[in-house]
RNA sequence: GCGAAAGUAGCUCAGUUGGUAGAGCACAACCUUGCCAAGGUUGGGGUCGCGGGUUCGAGUCCCGUCUUUCGCUCCA
């Protein structure tokens, strides 16, 4: 574990040393879980979302793509329950220091009346026998009637003050009520705060005629409130798909763990509409189908797995994670979710407009079930970060550090160096590049001795580096070595181009996706 | 947000009981060399995270603050 975490803080600074990550506003002291992508990652991170828009709109010939607006109407974070779920009261114990719900700890009182009641109950039956009359018992028993009568009093009370949003009245219930810490088992409780995790600022450059408006904290309402755009547009057939990759924000309480967990992060999500009754088939679907888009990236498949709710969010009747093994223990990367048709229902309702869609061939209307697959880009830059690193003991006893990237995802294709400085041959070189740069990313480097430039682009991952020597202007041909091996061969220059950019291509990927 | 630890050059770090900042690597130029982090010469780069206090004098002591790491809550 701690050689594991040892690994995670060697990325962390390898990702600033070589242009991939940089703290926001470092030179003012830095932004708390704000992070920018530098020349390096921002290659990485563009490839990783054209790998996952290119499986989704082009493999899926019912998949289609829109990009929204991070302003969205208020309404909209109403209807979609974040205005309610995103507002956690938070009640700290001083003793443990331990940081609860206070939502939570109240429906926990509850639940330890029913727990006694049931006990009354058991105790009874046993007692009893076949003479028990359990509606009797509790209509009658005393304790369970003097149980049942505090836990309908705490339930009324419990939702007057979150109906009321009424803090303190929180706090007194669990004052009144005795809760104690379940760690410390003491009744030291700080007040009940109100975290607000949506991000807001002010529509209107007016002060009287401004609006509040939210930066969204997922991208999937922008979807949902164009679905019927969409579908007419485009004349889509139910099931069908939408996709969109793009920025939210949260401000979480607890922002941390590198790019993991970011105050602003980007998601890329698919909305894929289905049959009322149909969804738990797609959800299975697309589960595979999500997996595989992982493994195809050969990063390793035992470092997968998925996770399936037991607690399901208020929009899901089916939800389950892919987790991917980072350094630091196995971490939701994507999510998938079956939310029921509870987000077009919810919009209908506050919109006041329909949202249902007319089906062919069942000949009638309703509005569509809703499979979503989220994933965090960031959190899929972070695992290919992760698995590629590598430090490898060699044969001469020194250690070389290499990003094991999946080509079609590496910031720079190839390098092409001159072996020395003179004799035309950086000229040589430039000339490689200036054929190749139409197609791949590449990068020249003359500088040092030619074992410490490959070094160099095996840290930032590149698949191959194009060594231009002596022979090269006799017969125009070049070495190519390949990172992961360090093998050299012999090639005509003009080979180059196809051996290289069919490496590369992502078509690599997806064609695997579709294998089998 | 609360608690604990840390912050000195791009990176890794040294800096004595308080006396005005160093090393290695990296970077730039030149010379030598030429297939897996070579050698030499020269050079650039730090108001010691930031602000205040104590002191004749603070990288060093005290307070505040910001950032990072770890734990608690939530999640992509």
């Amino acid at each position: 574990m701690a050689q594991q975490e040892d690994v995670f803080k060697k990325l962390v600074s390898h990702s600033k040393e070589y242009g991939f990550v940089f703290q926001s506003s470092e030179i003012y002291d830095g932004l708390s879980a704000v992070y920018d992508y530098g020349q390096n990652g921002v290659e990485l991170k563009n490839n990783i979302k054209k790998y996952w828009w290119d499986s989704m709109v082009l493999l899926h010939e019912n998949v289609v793509g829109i990009d929204s607006a991070i302003f969205m109407h208020p309404t909209i974070w109403k209807a979609s329950g974040h205005v309610d779920a995103f507002n956690d009261p938070l009640i700290d114990n001083k003793d443990s220091k331990k940081r609860y719900r206070a939502d939570v700890l109240i429906e926990d009182q509850l639940a330890k009346y029913d727990d006694k009641i049931n006990k009354e109950v058991e105790k009874a039956a046993k007692k009893f026998g076949d003479d028990f009359n359990e509606d009797e018992f509790r209509s009658t028993n005393k304790r369970v009637l003097d149980n049942q009568a505090k836990r309908v009093a705490l339930h009324e009370r419990f939702a007057q003050a979150l109906n009321d949003s009424n803090l303190d009245e929180l706090r007194q219930i669990i004052v009144d009520e005795e809760i104690v810490c379940p760690i410390s088992g003491t009744k030291n409780w700080t007040e009940v705060r109100q975290f607000n995790l949506m991000f807001s600022t002010d529509m209107g450059s007016t002060a009287e005629g401004a609006m509040k408006v939210f930066l969204r904290p997922e991208t999937a309402q922008g979807i949902f409130v164009n679905y019927l755009n969409v579908q007419k547009t485009g004349r889509m057939k139910i099931p069908f798909g939408i996709a969109q990759i793009g920025k939210a924000f949260r401000n979480e309480i607890v922002a941390r763990q590198f790019i993991f967990r970011m105050r602003e992060f980007e998601q890329m999500e698919m909305q894929f509409f289905v049959r009322p009754g149909e969804e738990l088939k797609w959800f299975d679907l697309w589960k595979q189908t999500r997996l595989k888009w992982h493994k195809a990236l050969g990063l390793g498949d035992q470092k997968y797995r998925f996770h399936d709710h037991d607690k399901l969010a208020h929009y899901a009747n089916a939800a389950t994670d892919i987790e991917f093994q980072m350094p630091f223990g196995f971490k939701e990367v994507e999510g998938i979710h079956s939310r029921t048709d509870f987000d077009l229902s919810s919009h209908e309702e506050y919109s006041g407009k329909k949202l249902q869609y007319f089906d062919p061939e069942l000949n009638k209307s309703y509005v569509p079930y809703v499979i979503e697959t989220s994933i965090g880009v960031d959190r899929m830059f972070l695992s290919v970060m992760a698995a590629a690193y590598t430090e490898e003991k060699l044969e001469n006893g020194e250690t070389r550090v290499v990003l094991k990237l999946p080509a079609p995802l590496a910031p720079v294709k190839v390098a092409v160096m001159p072996l020395t400085k003179k004799d035309g041959m950086p000229e040589k070189a430039r000339e490689i590049i200036d054929d190749l740069k139409f197609d791949v990313k590449c990068q020249y480097d003359e500088k040092d001795s030619i074992g410490k430039r490959y070094r160099r682009q095996d840290a930032i991952g590149t698949p191959f580096c194009v060594t231009v020597d002596h022979q090269t202007l006799q017969d125009n041909t070049v070495t190519i070595r390949h990172r992961d091996t360090m093998q050299q061969e012999r090639v005509a220059i003009d080979q180059l181009r196809s051996i290289i950019v069919d490496y590369v291509s992502l078509r690599n990927l997806l064609k695997k996706i579709k294998e089998d």
